[in-house]
DNA sequence: TTGACACCCATAAAATCCCATGATATCCCA
DNA sequence: TGGGATATCATGGGATTTTATGGGTGTCAA
């Protein structure tokens, strides 16, 4: 089991904790390191989030590319050089740093969304407009998915 | 046997706990996660339902799209960011959590209707309507049976 | 000496476990 | 084949645990 599903929303206490949602700390259990990587990546104001090991196969995944070549520049850049590091407390919160608050625009609450292999973590009003786009151009993406699936859902 | 068939009508007690039919239990039993996945599809007013299993090939529908690709981020929310895992409590049931009743419009009692390789959950009022609708339609939908089946068993 | 942070404990609400019940359905054996 | 014995199922509710959240305290380092 290590898929991460649905949306969670948690208050950021005035400590800047947060709570990690339970069912991603179970998958998060698993990994050497308790707590989560967090790094950004397309979303100009969401950062993703995944544990050590995850982590560790991007960075073999950027190794394909040639060494010192533009894109594996661009790509160490974004994923690498900005990425935090958030270990959980006892109760499983993390802290969430000045960079990530400022990155997502999180004041009072954040919203974490699972996204299969990675989830992501998100200001929820932001996260909302993300979801209503993402919807609309839906009826595209369900066609796809019934080619892969012909046993399919419908 | 994996083909979910047939109608039930359960009802929803006081601490928003449904029985999950005992026939879809039987199932969801092969399943290394004990219990069922909800997630949105076309029905605007219903929830498609799975196994976890169901859902990870999914996933990896998803995943032949690069990762992070416009595309591939698109699917992750349509399918993963809304969806819900329900696990079963010892006796088949499961909660049934605030964002499913909104959409579905259950109250009292929840309608389990068998799809085939998934089923849905239901408002039973909201439910007979689609199948009345379905009913109308049927005349065309039996001739592309006959053709799909032609020695078929009925 | 003042934050920042790890560690500890407290609490209310919610989820989960556990046991009980009546109603069907299924089994089994005379 | 009939009918009592036995399982299964949907449902209910109390007890226990988990979860999200709040806050205190000691430590270490600038």
């Amino acid at each position: 089991m290590s898929v991460y599903f649905g949306t969670f929303e948690n208050k950021v206490d005035r400590k800047g904790r947060v709570s990690v949602p339970a069912p991603f700390r179970q998958i998060l259990a698993t990994s050497a390191f308790q707590g989560l990587i967090a790094f950004r990546y397309h979303a100009p104001n969401a950062m993703e989030a995944c544990s050590l090991e995850f982590m560790e196969r991007l960075d073999q995944s950027v190794s394909d590319f040639d060494l010192f070549s533009e894109a594996h520049d661009d790509l160490a850049f974004n994923i690498f050089a900005e990425s935090l590091q958030l270990p959980f407390d006892g109760e499983g919160r993390v802290i969430l740093p000045a960079a990530l608050l400022e990155i997502t625009g999180i004041k009072e609450r954040a919203a974490f969304v699972g996204k299969g292999p990675t989830f992501q973590i998100w200001e929820p009003a932001a996260l909302e407009d993300r979801k209503t786009e993402a919807r609309q151009r839906a009826p595209n993406l369900t066609l796809r998915l019934r080619r892969d699936e012909p046993g399919g859902t419908s």
